[in-house]
DNA sequence: TAAGATAAGAGGGACAT
DNA sequence: ATGTCAGTCTTATCTTA
């Protein structure tokens, strides 16, 4: 069962059609809009405050408490950093032979932080990982998740000879699995810029090499998915997950594409229900081709007694 | 124009050597 | 470690209704 709750307290509409009412899927944390299907980053409701409030003109507003801290930053957002003031605790002028002691701190507080290799590894890592988070539209706990992840990898050493790009696709794409979120590798791989078959050869690694142990993607969630790309009823995606479900149970679903799977049930359930789909229009949606549909579509048939 | 069929090719898992 | 095999999915092309 899809569950899907409707999101009227913002009374957002949607921004391409401006129609449409946004609506939030729970299983995937994505929110799209109803009309259209159109599919808003979540960027917008994720942003906090600054995550270092010290400005540089004043030490006033105190008044910011800051984002929680997180491991998608390079210092996990704990960083203490020598603030700006040139004042003491007591808000005293500091006199001048101690300012240039703290500006000399300061420097040096600013190189260990910034130019540590590790450091700069994490930070180029996760402004990546940041990018990939707009693009695909995934939630906070999904980038936690990729972040702990790349840290395991690190750690490991795992990166030697290996591009950051692929380590950090690759660990969102694990994070992803973990998490149920369905996103393909060819997501990953277009947001990401990097070739699928180095994001699978760097997720093979990291399974291996950190003993991660992935979830068999359901099917079902990925439902939900391609039927807000192409626009489908509820009735549909109800009956999609009706036909999954006993497709199941005859167990022809073991060692498919779960997203051709799930574009397959909804196929069939667009037929019965009269949606003017074509098996084209539906395949676009799932990343997968028409031909697997129509395979995924032929074991369906024999389930069902078609 | 959509749907079905067929063939060639790629990538990866299981298994044996 | 390396090679082979069965099975899956993709791409491309042709046919059918």
């Amino acid at each position: 069962m899809m569950e899907l709750t409707v999101n009227r307290s913002t009374k957002d509409r949607c921004p391409r059609c401006a129609q449409g009412g946004i609506l939030s899927d729970t299983t995937t944390g994505e929110n799209f809009c109803d009309k259209c299907g159109f599919v808003l980053s979540d960027k917008a409701a994720a942003s906090g405050p600054e995550w270092r409030s010290f400005s540089k003109d004043d030490g006033t507003d105190r008044a910011r408490a800051g984002t929680p801290t997180s491991l998608a930053m390079h210092d996990m957002g704990l960083a203490t950093v020598i603030g700006h003031t040139d004042k003491d605790a007591t808000g005293k002028p500091l006199s001048a032979s101690m300012r240039s002691t703290i500006e000399r701190l300061r420097t040096w507080d600013n190189r260990t932080q910034v130019h540590e290799p590790i450091d700069r590894n994490y930070r180029q890592a996760f402004s990546e990982l940041d990018r990939l988070k707009d693009k695909l539209a995934v939630g906070d706990a999904v980038i936690e998740k990729a972040a702990y992840i790349y840290r395991k990898a690190l750690e490991k050493g795992l990166v030697r000879g290996r591009s950051i790009s692929a380590l950090i696709a690759s660990a969102l794409y694990a994070a992803c699995r973990d998490t149920q979120t369905p996103r393909t590798l060819k997501d990953i791989g277009i947001a990401s810029n990097v070739k699928r078959k180095d994001i699978t050869r760097c997720y093979r690694l990291l399974l291996l090499e950190l003993g991660l142990k992935m979830p068999v993607v359901d099917p079902v969630n990925c439902i939900a998915r391609i039927a807000s790309k192409t626009g489908l009823s509820e009735k549909t995606k109800r009956d999609a997950t009706k036909i999954l479900k006993t497709a199941e149970e005859s167990k022809i679903s073991s060692g498919k594409d779960p997203m051709g799977l799930a574009a397959a049930a909804l196929y069939v359930a667009c037929v019965a229900n009269g949606e003017n789909k074509t098996q084209r229009d539906v395949a676009e949606a799932a990343g997968v081709t028409e031909v697997t549909i129509r395979n995924r579509y032929k074991g369906l048939k024999v389930s069902l007694d078609l």
